[in-house]
Order: C-alpha cells, then structure tokens, then sequence
DNA sequence: CACCCTTTGAAGCTC
DNA sequence: GAGCTTCAAAGGGTG
C-alpha cells in the first residue's frame, strides 16, 4: 500500500529533481501525509519516508516483489490488502472511516488512480520510491477521477509553471488554473465517453454512466460527503467536466451530496440529510433543498399545487453556472488574503477598494498574468458549457431585489406622489433625500419616511412647495441626479440660501483620497468649470440620463446600479451632503474623469 | 435571510 | 458602436 501512495503522490507531485529509475524529472510536493510507508511502519513525514526507502536494498525490494508475485510497474490489491491487515494500518484506517470506505469501492473500479484519489483527499504526503506513477500512467487515473467527480484536480503533476499549494485552508487561489493547463490534459476535450450526449436544457456536456461504476455503492453517504476533496478545489473557480451529471441510477452514495455537484441536482436523488460534507462546487450553486422539500411536501396535498411544486422544483434545480472569473477576480481571490491580514480589515467592500488601488498598481507584466489566467479560465469556461451564456445568470442574482423595487416603485408612487412627477422636465428638479440634505446624517429622526428609507422626500415638497433641488456647488449635485444647468436654473441667491447644504467641502475628499487624487480632484474641481455645468457634460448624466427627462421618480436612481452605487456609496461614505467625489477615490475620481473627458 | 457595499472586467442588452 | 447593466468573489453590515 505503501508503494501504492507512493505512486499516487507521484501523480501528484510536482516536476523536480530526478527520478531514480527513468531519469524523468520528478518530485514529491508536501501536498499529502501519510502516517506509514510501504512497510506498514509508521512515519512523521515524506522525507522519513523516502529515507527509509532509500534503506531498502534493491535486492531486499526485488525479493519482496517477488515474494509477493507482483510485477513491476503494477501493484495487487490481494497485496494491498494483505498489507492492510496490519494492525497498525488497520488501526490507521479505522480512523479514516470514509477513505476506507471510498477506498473499497475504488478497489471495484480498479486503476492505480484509485489510490491517487483515495489519499489526497486523505491529504496524504507521500513519498516517491518508485516513479510508476508516470505521466502516461495518469491517463487512466484521469478518466476515473473525472468519473467520480474530481474533474478539477490540479493536473500540474508534470508542469512547474505554478506552485502547487493544496492544503485546504490555504488554497493557492489560482492552483485551479493550472487545471485549465492544455498542455497535459485536455478538459475541454475529455475522453469521448465523457461527451458522449448534451443537456438538452443547458447545453451542458453530459456525460454518460460509466460502465466501469458500479451504480450500488454501499458506501454510506455521509461518510462520502466527509472526505475532503483531494486537492482542495473547494471554492475554487474550475468547472467540473461532468456538468450533465451521471445518468441514472446514479450511484447514491456519491451523489447525495448536491453541492459536491458537479452532477446537477436534478440528477441527484435528494437526499437532503446528506448535506453533510459541504464540499460546495465552485462554479455550480445548487438550488435550495430546504425550499424543494417544503414545496414537494405542499405539493403532495393538491394534485394542482403539487404540479406547480414539481414545475418550480425544476426549475430551481437547474444548476447554476457561475460566470468565469474575470483577471481582477482571480487578482482579488489571491490577494485578499494577503490584505485583509495587512490592513485587518474584515470588510469586503474595503479590501476591495484597496485591491482596486493595487490592481492598477500592478505591472503590465503582472496584470497580463492574470488576463492570461483569466482568459483559460473562459476557454475552460466554454469548452465546459458550450451552450451556456452569461445571460443564464441574469436577473438570478437580484430578482428578488428587482422585483421589490418594482413594487416599492408602484407603492412609492401610490403613498407618496410626487408633485414633480407630474411637471415637465424642466420643473423636475426635485433632489432625493431633501431631509438628507436638511438634517443630515446625525439628525435622522428628523428625517421623513422616505428620506429614510432613501426614498424621495417628501416633507420638503410637500412642506415648502418647492422641488428645485438646493443649489448646490458640486457635492449636492452629484448626489442628487443630474439635471442639465438651464434646468436647475439655480437662482445665486438660492445658493446662498442654503450654504450649509450646498457648500460641501471635499471633506472626505480630503481624509480619503490619496493624496495624489485628491490633490488633482481639488484641482480639477478648481479648474473645472462649474459644477453644474460638470455634472451636465458628465458621463454620469448619460447615465441616468433617463432620470433627468422629468418623468421620473428620482427615487429610480438605485435602479441604475452604478447610479445607485455611487450615490449610495457617495451619501454614505461622505455623511449626508457632503461632496461625492471624495466618497472613494476610485469612483467618484473616474466619474469625474469620464465627465471631462 | 436577502441584499448592500466595493472593486474590475467580461458579456449581454439597448439604442 | 457607445453606453449601460448584470454578474463574478468576499464577508461584514443592514433591514
């Protein structure tokens, strides 16, 4: 068994240094452990391992190979077996219930992947002794990993390009990558059986049932879902080749585990007690289970209902496919670790900011790392889904929050009309959050309802009469969508009325933004013509340019994602009213760019 | 519990 | 083709 490891670490090792037999460059990478070497002994680590190999005499070696009749280059699982009844392996293993189990059945399915498979997801670290393992020896071993589900392996074995880092929690963010490497494998053209039919639904390569599996498993499932995936794909962005899922009867005890998933749930019986292991698949989000049990337990009392129930369920179990990671994607997931230890920042949204800045502080060179990941990743991406299309995944993120809106916007136009809707354009100057504006932030409870809620105000209109928007310099205006200067026709006097609203100073400008920004965003803003007129030659009154023709609720902006973005992000960064662009430096800087330019 | 925030880039959509 | 929208990751924050 102890050679057998071996041979499997070999597939998983990483090119270095040489092999003692053929010359082939190898090496073991600490990717797996295993308490014992080949003679059953106990070790602390691979090194020990292969010191004690290398102690071994290769007339002592012959003789046991022959002793145990087995021929060289293959491996018996009599052998194995017999070897397995050491009480100190047996003890071993009785410790590792669900490898020993998984293990009995890789034995059924035979090929010396078995065991690649089997102890890596153990994490063992094995030692090479004997290079069988060599890169035509993978074919084998791929086509049962890619069977059994572990499609997204890292296939570096042979490839010195990327570092291999598997251990789980410490996951090289772009080790799945190098699985998109073309050089040793193919994913996109996986062995015929593996294309054999497509999803008619989506597309989706499927391949058929292998006639090697054998569709009984006694394994039990939860044992299955505890076993970690072997090379730590979890939450990794690689896309398992077999979308379609097996064909039924697929076997039970690997598939009930949804989110191991690269069989789509609707292949899967559901069995929802076995969400045990919580190996999420990277690029499919399965539906929620607990919502297809209450449905399908509704649906059984009405015929009508339970129809319904089965249509939904269907749908629900369509299997989403996560768009491809674009190269600022695969930026972030490397160096998010790296700053949220820096800064101790916690927040997302924060580090992202900060990975924003050292994005476009990255070298061409750098940067065209990451393009090139991400362009693999999308040509994986296709040669996985040929029929699949960003557009699958619209409106699956923010239906619900769509449709709320919708509704609210109805709701908001019902409960709260807003005289300004009713009058021309011209007259439609009514800014959002007038309490805002008013009270700012520290005085909420002043505000009214739907100043609150970020909705349009409506004590300052209904209260005074008036939906100019306060002249403002340029802080106001931004937050306040954009109405071209012949419409805000703001009266100098009324700017002068209301300093306090509209004299926003860079306040945040200042404590934000670098210094470098802020500085040119001082400049610019002193050199720029008048705000209105800014704002008015402003992409950002392109944008949303719809929101400024009079008809509409202003209240819309957040409709418009980057609109509702950066006003958000302005009103909330900034603290009320005060000027938008210092809100971030990033956005608000290039919205002003855009503008001039 | 769903969504927001925040970033960049890719892709889809609309005009 | 320009401009806009959505989504991809992440996790604390919010309602």
């Amino acid at each position: 068994l102890g050679r057998l490891l071996k041979k499997s670490a070999f597939m998983f090792a990483e090119p270095h240094g040489k092999s003692r037999e053929n010359g082939e460059p190898y090496t073991f990478s600490p990717l797996f452990s295993c308490p014992f070497n080949f003679s059953g002994k106990k070790e602390v680590n691979s090194k020990e391992l292969n010191k004690e190999d290398m102690k071994m005499s290769r007339g002592k070696k012959k003789k046991e190979r022959e002793r145990e009749g087995a021929r060289e280059g293959s491996f018996s699982f009599k052998r194995l077996e017999r070897r397995a009844k050491r009480a100190d392996f047996v003890e071993w293993l009785k410790e590792k219930k669900p490898v020993q189990a998984l293990w009995t059945q890789l034995k059924d399915w035979t090929g010396r992947a078995a065991a690649a498979l089997m102890y890596p997801r153990e994490g063992l670290a094995l030692g090479l002794e004997e290079s069988g393992g060599k890169p035509g020896s993978l074919a084998s071993g791929l086509s049962l990993l890619q069977r059994v589900g572990c499609w997204p392996l890292s296939l570096n074995a042979w490839s010195n390009k990327v570092p291999v880092v598997q251990h789980p929690h410490h996951v090289h963010p772009l080790t799945p990558l190098i699985t998109y490497s073309n050089e040793h494998f193919t994913p996109g053209n996986p062995p015929p059986h593996l294309q054999a039919d497509v999803d008619p639904k989506t597309g989706i390569p499927r391949p058929p049932h292998p006639p090697d599996i054998s569709p009984y498993y006694p394994l039990s499932p939860g044992t299955v879902g505890q076993i970690p995936h072997p090379l730590g794909w979890q939450g990794q962005p690689v896309y398992p080749i077999t979308t379609g899922g097996f064909r039924h009867p697929y076997p039970t005890a690997l598939t009930v585990n949804a989110s191991m998933s690269r069989f789509p749930p609707h292949m899967v019986p559901p069995h929802h007690s076995l969400h045990t292991t919580g190996i999420p698949h990277p690029a499919i989000v399965t539906p929620n289970v607990k919502q297809e049990s209450s449905h399908s337990d509704i649906g059984s009392l009405n015929s009508s209902k339970h129809q319904d129930a089965k249509k939904e369920e269907e749908k629900k179990k369509q299997p989403h496919i996560k768009k491809p990671l674009n190269a600022f994607m695969l930026y972030m997931k490397e160096m998010r670790a790296k700053v949220v230890a820096e800064c101790t920042l916690k927040e997302s949204a924060a580090i992202n900011q900060i990975l924003g800045r050292r994005w476009h502080a990255l070298s061409r060179e750098e940067q065209a790392k990451y393009y090139e990941l991400a362009r693999k990743e999308r040509q994986l991406h296709m040669q996985l889904y040929p029929g699949w299309s960003a557009r699958d995944n619209y409106g699956k993120k923010k239906k619900r929050k769509r449709e709320k809106q919708a509704g609210e916007g109805n709701e908001h136009r019902e409960y709260f009309p807003n005289p300004c809707l009713s009058l021309p354009p011209i007259t439609d100057l009514s800014a959002p959050k007038k309490c805002r504006a008013r009270f700012g932030l520290d005085q909420q409870n002043n505000w009214c309802g739907p100043c609150r809620r970020k909705k349009k105000c409506i004590r300052y209109i209904q209260g005074e009469g008036s939906c100019a928007s306060p002249p403002s310099s340029d802080g106001s205006l931004l937050e306040s969508p954009p109405s071209s200067p012949s419409l805000v026709s703001p009266s100098p006097s009324s700017k002068e009325s209301q300093p306090q609203t509209e004299q926003m100073q860079p306040l945040s400008l200042t404590m934000k933004a670098p210094p470098l920004l802020s500085s040119s965003l001082h400049q610019h803003l002193s050199m720029a013509p008048p705000p209105l007129v800014l704002l008015d030659n402003s992409g950002a009154g392109k944008k949303s340019g719809s929101l400024h023709n009079g008809s509409l609720d202003p209240s819309d902006i957040p409709l418009s994602r980057p609109t509702g973005s950066a006003s958000s992000r302005l009103t909330s960064a900034c603290h009320s009213h005060s000027l938008h662009p210092s809100s971030t430096p990033t956005q608000p800087l290039s919205l002003v760019t855009k503008s001039m330019d």
